[in-house]
DNA sequence: AGCTTGAAAATTGGATCCAAAATACATTAC
DNA sequence: GTAATGTATTTTGGATCCAATTTTCAAGCT
């Protein structure tokens, strides 16, 4: 475990803050998949007691970053290709949803901020600004949906996944697909046209289970 | 807050047998929204310290069933109108698709199975048990889907709107519709067509919706 | 009366300490 | 040499104690 971290803050609970950080190094895959986390590590990283420690570690086992057994502790979970797979289906089920409601509500400033993150994006060299880029770039469009619980949950979602998708659009040509895709949604979304952005949001969520399950895409 | 628990099993934590019990309780409406539920109030409850309190209401908020403030503690959290449609909006997308991949999977077994979930529920006279056979009548059915991430986040969904279906059931004839809608979807289940049973399965969600919102429903 | 104000009580967040279980490891029997 | 066993260490789960913050409420002022 070769974590960092310097100083609480004093206006946001420790446990938050560790649970922030934890959540964070687990996404950008800086904690490999089956690595313990040992609470008194943890607190000594965090200067803290155990107590926020094992509260930040109960919060992510709920939503799936850690797998915790009774006196054995917590460690980072991974995905089975099942799993994997399961997720992408799910956000390919609700994902352009949100976007075909969301694009009757996009302003011209929101098309122009979104096209921001999505140039930003594809110009990036440095992998762990990808994921924050590409959710940048997706919950800005998402966002004007209004449909909140839709996003808390596919929020859940691409955390479970994105240390796989990092990892692959490192290791192969996935960001040239990914960036056609984004500006073909962007497209989509300038023109007004709903239904395409949807179809365009289910082929990138297809194309990214895809690429991920069978290695390299084309 | 008219709570009652007696004595804690040893081979599950703490943390969790109280988790289980809020969870119930506020799924159940035995508490009521806004209602504060205070750590040392439960923790003489359940015979233990604060600490697997904390935990159990730490895991509670990361499932939407309280809301905590630093230092002002864990309330019982309600929907707005606008947040039970949007569940029910998200139910409406995920529950019609897990039952289309369900319906090929279904066994003779499993349906009979289901058919005595429906018809217990179409006979018990007991509100309390509603939630319960509901769920059990429809996770049955969906469960052979193998969607295990669909499910998980269904059984969230309904986790929060459980206890405003219940009322609803309660002062309406909302209990003759759901039983009118639950036997038509076992029937579209046992002729094995996914898509009529994935369309009743949409007309069900749709009609809670309505039935909720508008009050009392045709 | 109504509004500040300030101390006491209540309540949460965190630290330290103890108990229970799991793991590591040395010792012994074969 | 190897496997079984029992003890020491590590690690987690829970209890108790302390600190920080909020809430309550009574006293004093206008």
């Amino acid at each position: 475990m070769a974590l960092k971290f310097e100083g609480i803050s004093k206006s946001t609970s420790a446990a938050t803050t560790i649970y922030d950080a934890l959540r964070k190094a687990i996404i950008e895959g800086e904690l490999e998949v089956g690595e313990p986390l040992r609470q008194d590590e943890m607190a000594k990283l965090f200067n803290t007691s155990r107590i926020p420690v094992r509260e930040a570690l109960s919060r992510l086992e709920e939503h799936g970053l850690v797998k915790t057994r009774r006196y054995k502790g917590a460690v980072v979970s991974g995905l089975s290709a099942d799993e994997a797979t399961g997720i992408f289906d799910f956000r390919a089920l609700i994902e352009p949803e949100v976007m075909r409601r969301a694009v009757p509500k996009m302003s011209r400033e929101l098309l122009q901020k979104a096209r921001g993150y999505c140039e930003a994006f594809s110009q990036s060299t440095e992998p762990l600004h990808w994921g924050d880029l590409n959710r940048d770039f997706h919950s800005t469009l998402y966002g004007v949906s209004g449909l909140a619980y839709h996003l808390e949950v596919v929020d859940n979602a691409m955390d479970r996944v994105d240390r796989y998708l990092r990892a692959q659009l490192v290791l192969s040509n996935g960001m040239d697909r990914a960036n056609i895709e984004h500006f073909g949604i962007m497209e989509a979304c300038e023109k007004g046209d709903a239904d395409l952005a949807a179809k365009r949001t289910f082929d990138h969520i297809e194309g990214a289970k895809n690429s991920l399950l069978h290695g390299i895409s084309a």
